[in-house]
DNA sequence: TTATTTTTATGCCTGCACAGATTGGTGTCA
DNA sequence: TGACACCAATCTGTGCAGGCATAAAAATAA
């Protein structure tokens, strides 16, 4: 088998619950689990811990496993949003990871040039170059690798663990928008120029220019992309009732 | 006992690790911490699910648990969150925080004023009057919990469940605050002005008043509390090493 | 160097005892 | 009779102990 068989019960349920077909509030026993599954006991207890973990269920005595509703759900946990992309959550989830990154993408550029070691400046300026090669050849293919790798790289630049550590789910949004064919044929020349700009700017540590250089890219790629939630209803966490 | 066996395993592990006392690389194996925490496998491998969950650790067959390094923590997890607080690494947890409120407020602010829902908007008058009441008096412990509840509150109102869910690091960025005795001895009056503000446009659904009111506010935050983090270096994770 | 065997720690399973929360019944008192 | 406090039965997760299977490192042989 290729994967571990607790990992398999996790993304069994998790993607279940995620995806609205074991509603909140329901009860699933241990022992119904292992039957149903085929599995041991060890294995169930592993996985329940993990998805507890995640806020999709917690575990009662004399009750059982309870599901939780999507205000618990953490989402900043990497299967949470995987699941929630592949649900019919996708536009809340997109919309959610875009409103993230359009606010901190901006940030990250400005700290980039104050504080980014050489290394990165110097790859950073490479992939602008084949950014700007690729795309006006229509690469798209070879362009979204790159782009992926740019914001990556501007965001770990930045020196903020928490900034870098949204490569990840950024990543899954650039590769959403050509794979649902929301890039036009080839990058806008402009585009193209704010991604060098931001670049230059992190390299002559112009740390302002950066930053309006990737708010810029971030307007954009919001008008680009914001159809995609059209009517998503947005979620209202009480924060009290919270915890 | 009051928590559960397992979660006191993670606990002891988790804060450990993270605290610095076990090196990353360190392989430690399951027969080992049973004996030394005097558990049973069970509890220990559940636990270790958990931390693995964390990033905090990896069990492969024949190797046993390996301590992975802060590259591979999950920064967004609550328990690494409150590990980091409390270890040396407190200032470097602080800026990365207050570089994430700092990018994510005004925005929150901005999508507050758009789609909050009225008690929403109704609350943070409320509470932003009665900021203005107990700040203008120097109490400060009612203060601190009202300036919680206010940019909880806007965060929730956002209607991102991703900015939302970040009211409970920034609660602890504002305790921190005060404890430290950063806080002057009684609100400054622009302070107060500017949440009064910002609570005011959210109400009047003027989106981007409330993210220029915003700005404002984490502008003298910064200020306040960037002394905190002195010094405290900045880690810069390959985004590419990092899977 | 390459292939094979040995070693060894985790992965997985099962039986058992315990803890604690729910439920329902029992008895007391108004 | 009816309301309420108390207690016992029951159910389910929690934790323990020990066993076999398996994968991957290390040692050995080709």
């Amino acid at each position: 088998m290729a994967t571990s068989l607790h990992a398999h019960v996790v993304e069994h349920l998790g993607s279940r619950i995620v995806g609205g077909f074991i509603p909140r509030g329901s009860i699933v026993l241990a022992a119904d689990l292992e039957q149903k599954l085929q599995v041991s006991r060890s294995v169930i207890r592993e996985a329940v811990r993990v998805l507890a973990q995640c806020g999709l269920v917690t575990s009662t005595k004399r009750v059982g496993i309870r599901v939780l509703g999507p205000e618990k759900w953490n989402p900043y946990d990497e299967n949470v949003i995987r699941w929630r992309l592949a649900s019919d959550q996708k536009g809340a989830q997109l919309r959610s990871l875009t409103e993230l990154r359009i606010s901190v993408e901006p940030m990250a550029a400005e700290l980039a040039a104050e504080v980014a070691p050489e290394a990165m400046r110097k790859e950073l300026m490479l992939i602008s170059a084949q950014m700007n090669h690729y795309g006006r050849q229509g690469d798209l293919r070879r362009f979204l690798a790159l782009d992926i790798r740019f914001h990556a790289l501007v965001l770990a630049a930045s020196g903020n663990e928490m900034f870098a550590n949204l490569a990840t789910p950024i990543a899954a949004i650039l590769r959403g928008r050509t794979e649902l064919g929301l890039m036009p044929e080839r990058p806008h020349e402009e585009a193209l120029a704010w991604h060098q700009s931001v670049a230059d700017n992190i390299s002559n540590m112009d740390a302002q220019g950066a930053r309006r250089n990737m708010e810029s890219i971030m307007r954009r790629t919001h008008n680009e992309i914001c159809s995609l939630w059209e009517g998503a209803p947005r979620v209202f966490v009480d924060p009290i009732a919270k915890k």
